[in-house]
DNA sequence: TAATTTTATTGCATAAATCTATTACAATGA
DNA sequence: TCATTGTAATAGATTTATGCAATAAAATTA
């Protein structure tokens, strides 16, 4: 048994395909079947049925991939021993966003990350909330920012920030009046909602007082940005709600129709997230300082009302 | 990186030496020592020291070969896994036993386990606590038989039986008239103890209340076994406590003057012990299944006080 | 300093892994 | 029914890795 056979057969386990498996780890079809049939051999034991099309796991073959997983993992945790010990940092670096922290959250920490730490190579991606923790799971990320608590055993979290969520709200809608916001004043059919993944979206209803989740609506919204949401809410469509960041590069006319809540304010949490086996845990550590030390600057809100980005249904 | 070159690396890291290291993995020791050259130069660490005799770890040597440890035993737990899915008992296994219980215990349980599960290769030693704390964090035992609890983390426990003190009282001897002892009875002076590595003589330590540690006695007993106890105590050399199985096969004259004591009884407590990492749990499984069955029949103390085997200063 | 022990180096044989080319097999659709 | 397609298995050639024996080099001990 190698390791290079258990990650052979890691990659068809993913990929439920011998051919597309052999090009993940750059070597010939050939090549990765000898070597889980060795290995089947070896251990007396057939992983994959590959009568069924597409391939799959037996029932021992299910218990080898993840034991399989465990054991790469803790190879791959060598390299960063001798890493963490030498105190480089570096190395590719696989990290997942969410879309709706993407583009106000980056901006801020990127040149001076890649400026401090010039031998990381970033690989950022923009993903909704399940995908990051499928990604995250099965190793292709190393680690993410999302809103948080995502109650996953086999992740951990780390808080970078609360972010308060702000009204906005057009000048003859009813509330604007109103100097502060209680969540008592928010109606589901009223308010302007993204559409994003299960996360944002999820974090709004559990908000509403008024929830009947499956209320109607005269039309929904897909995929779309807060810039978006801001001018259908000029439009007189509804009042929105924005997290607190996306409120800074604001116009100051539109900036006038922003209403803040009144203290404990709703707000998200939005955490650094990696794998609980912690590999490249070096790189986690310095980007969730460097994240942190910079997003003290930008907000600095006292008492805050977390809203979890689970469903409770 | 290999598993078999981390395996090298725990071999050289054992013996601190390169010759005999290679012997105990089967390849000459050019062999060995390119294979550990090869992964120094791909994770860029020296993990020996080699100007130092015997050869030492390097401070990073010391974390990368933890790290080994934890890949070779996940990746020996493969084949466990294929065992367990097949319901198949078997291979080489290693127990220790501690010489006190040894000659009492071994007996009941060899021949049904042999019978019961003939494609076993059990290697049964015997081996004082301290030895068999040692084998099990190193892999080279997979279970051991002692008196409990050792609080180890790195151990699981698994009791077997509460196994009472029994006095044998010579028949000169003050409390030979008593009926019942009483832990208050006890002399430390008196009794005639076992010299048995730091585990029954402890117990019976911190069993007398009278218990100066360091009390002077007239002579010292090493490596004795309990029938030399018995006759040195028939010479009326003073009274000795006895494990309760070993006096299960004494001549009804010498049964005489045996005295129990009022419950609870003083006691040990004999555990099945394994490694955390629970490699081989099938095998362990089973023989503490048989060994608890067997034990019921020889066995039947209600209310007993235990005795811990780990001294408390 | 010589003898001994231990690790590193060299050259060669063998085994293993991988590649290319091809075959085999099953599912799909004309 | 018979190509077509997608996919895994097999065969043979090639490259790479592993291992051994012999020996050199370094360190230790007598």
């Amino acid at each position: 048994m190698t390791i290079t056979q258990l990650k052979y057969v890691l990659a068809v386990a993913e990929h439920q395909n011998f051919t597309k498996a052999a090009e993940t780890v750059f070597v010939t079809q050939p090549t990765l079947s000898m070597q889980i049939q060795k290995l089947e051999d070896e251990l007396e034991a057939q992983i994959f049925d590959r009568s069924k099309k597409p391939i799959e796991l037996t029932n021992i073959g299910h218990k080898i991939v993840n034991q399989a997983r465990n054991i790469v993992n803790e190879a791959n945790r060598i390299q960063d021993i001798v890493d963490q010990q030498k105190g480089f940092i570096g190395g590719e670096y696989k990290i997942g966003i969410i879309p709706t922290v993407m583009p106000t959250l980056l901006p801020m920490f990127l040149k001076t990350f890649t400026q401090k730490y010039p031998k990381v190579e970033l690989r950022i991606e923009e993903l909704n909330t399940s995908d990051i923790i499928k990604k995250l799971s099965d190793g292709h990320l190393d680690a993410a920012i999302a809103a948080t608590p995502l109650m996953n055993d086999s992740l951990k979290e780390r808080v970078l920030y609360y972010e308060p969520f702000v009204g906005y709200i057009p000048e003859i809608h009813s509330l604007s009046k109103k100097q502060y916001l209680e969540t008592s004043d928010l109606d589901i059919n009223d308010i302007l909602i993204l559409e994003d993944g299960h996360c944002y979206r999820e974090s709004i209803f559990n908000l509403c007082k008024t929830s009947k989740r499956h209320a109607k609506e005269n039309f929904q919204l897909k995929s779309g940005s807060f810039e978006t949401l801001v001018k259908l809410s000029k439009e007189g469509l509804g009042m929105t709600l924005l997290p607190y960041l996306h409120t800074l590069d604001m116009t100051e006319d539109e900036k006038k129709r922003l209403r803040f809540f009144n203290e404990p304010s709703p707000a998200r949490e939005i955490s650094l997230i990696y794998h609980k086996s912690e590999l490249k845990l070096q790189i986690t550590t310095a980007l969730y300082d460097l994240i942190l030390s910079i997003i003290k600057g930008a907000i600095a809100f006292q008492d805050v009302k977390i809203i979890s980005p689970l469903s409770k249904d």
